[in-house]
DNA sequence: ACCTGAACACCGTTCAAGT
DNA sequence: ACCTGAACACCGTTCAAGT
């Protein structure tokens, strides 16, 4: 072990690039060896950049922000989803495809929140989209409410990992649990007879099974709309309203 | 909460008192003074201290991080809700009061955003947490739905107001649009047939006609899954399960 | 066109030293 | 106990000057 040098003095050939060249790819797979290493809380643009050793201005090539960034992580990330199920019916290969998206995000609780306002546009998102709205087509979900409902549950998805993966990473889940319960503590029965009621439901039951409800709930409301679309208004015009304005 | 009486100002000869006495109250105070006068976007701690005519340390005695700050904001502006609604049926009055607590936190993006993680437990969100339970109530819906039912409603309203919030705000808004066009022009007929399908259906639709949807297919399925479960497990136990333990 | 160092304009939080 | 200035340890983004 004398005989080998702590450091490879510089060779002819490298076996570790110094500087590879920078592109997209290139950028999202050092963005995953930061998570891998440090974790989704240090990405951030100078510790990317340092890693491809170059300044985070340079990222900006590639990326106009940081949002956009994280949005191509997650599509990256999303391509390792398990969406290969056998021949159970469309709705329990809906909840599983659900449920491995949210346990994704729960490790990722940055991307979550982000996805929610930056939603990832890549080859992978479409792959999940492409797979959740062919599982509602085969619930009879008409394509009007298909498009809907699959925002729905995406968004009800990424909206709980996004509030639950940060409480459980953070430091201060013991200090948030104890703040809640506190809180209810002081419910007066008088003026608040409904909550003083409802607090040992409001704090009971698994994360797993509240997720489940959730899910059991959202898909019993989009086959009921659905239902009740049908019977009331059959014969639904499909042509384009202008675009949507937003309000201000 | 009573109102409280105005606070009668000592009449000195000052107009504007350099330094009001520090409290919860007044920080809240000057936090919405804040909003105000240069939006949600710049209410930060060294902001608000100088406004305060302290350092931003000072606030750390009565707030134990920005997120516990910004929740007792956001339930102060709670408390500016109007809630009162005439002799309705219970599920319009819920759909209106959703309506606006959504509008209220599309105004306060930055609020949303964090009231997903920490999620304000005052006067306000007690009083708001009451009225759902009531009108749930009113509606039948037993009470272990109840409480988790109002839980996702206000988690779809919050995370809806999050998302499309900022959008409306932020300068890249066109550019996202844009973004999400150009996605959505790339989609492949035979490897996406369904995405491609329902393209224009995700585009469709004004906010609001969707926002009435979502809360539709919500309390949908909250009134089916109520109705399920009456049927199917009409003993349900309600002794208390351990207290739930979080996926890591 | 791509890349860069440096600058710009900020952050939240901690802490020793006051009162 | 409350308050403070200063420091600590960072941020994302822009821009002029390179190649």
């Amino acid at each position: 072990m004398a005989s080998r040098p702590r450091r490879p003095v510089p060779v002819s050939r490298r076996e570790r690039p110094a500087k590879p060249a920078l592109s997209r790819e290139a950028i999202v797979a050092a963005a995953l060896a930061v998570i891998a290493e440090d974790g989704v809380e240090r990405l951030t643009l100078r510790r990317l950049a340092s890693v491809l050793d170059t300044g985070a201005a340079s990222l900006y090539v590639y990326f106009e922000s940081t949002d956009l960034l994280y949005a191509a992580v997650l599509d990256e990330l999303l391509g390792r989803l398990d969406v290969q199920r056998g021949d159970e019916p469309w709705r329990e290969r809906l909840v599983a495809l659900l449920v491995s998206y949210i346990e994704l995000l729960f490790v990722y609780p940055v991307l979550a929140r982000t996805a929610l306002v930056t939603r990832p546009s890549g080859a992978h998102s479409l792959d999940l989209w492409e797979l959740m709205l062919s599982l509602l087509d085969e619930g009879g979900i008409v394509r009007r409410d298909a498009a809907w409902s699959a925002d729905l549950l995406l968004q009800h998805a990424t909206a709980t990992a996004a509030e639950h993966g940060t409480r459980s990473r953070e430091a201060g889940t013991a200090a948030e649990d104890l703040r809640i319960a506190e809180a209810i503590d002081g419910i007066s029965q008088a003026t608040h007879p409904h909550v003083a009621a409802a607090a040992a439901e409001l704090l009971r039951g698994t994360p797993s099974e509240r997720l489940a409800w959730g899910f059991e709930v959202l898909i019993d409301g989009v086959v009921s709309a659905a239902r009740t679309r049908r019977a009331t208004r059959p014969a639904q015009s499909n042509s384009s309203p202008p675009r949507a304005s937003r309000p201000s």
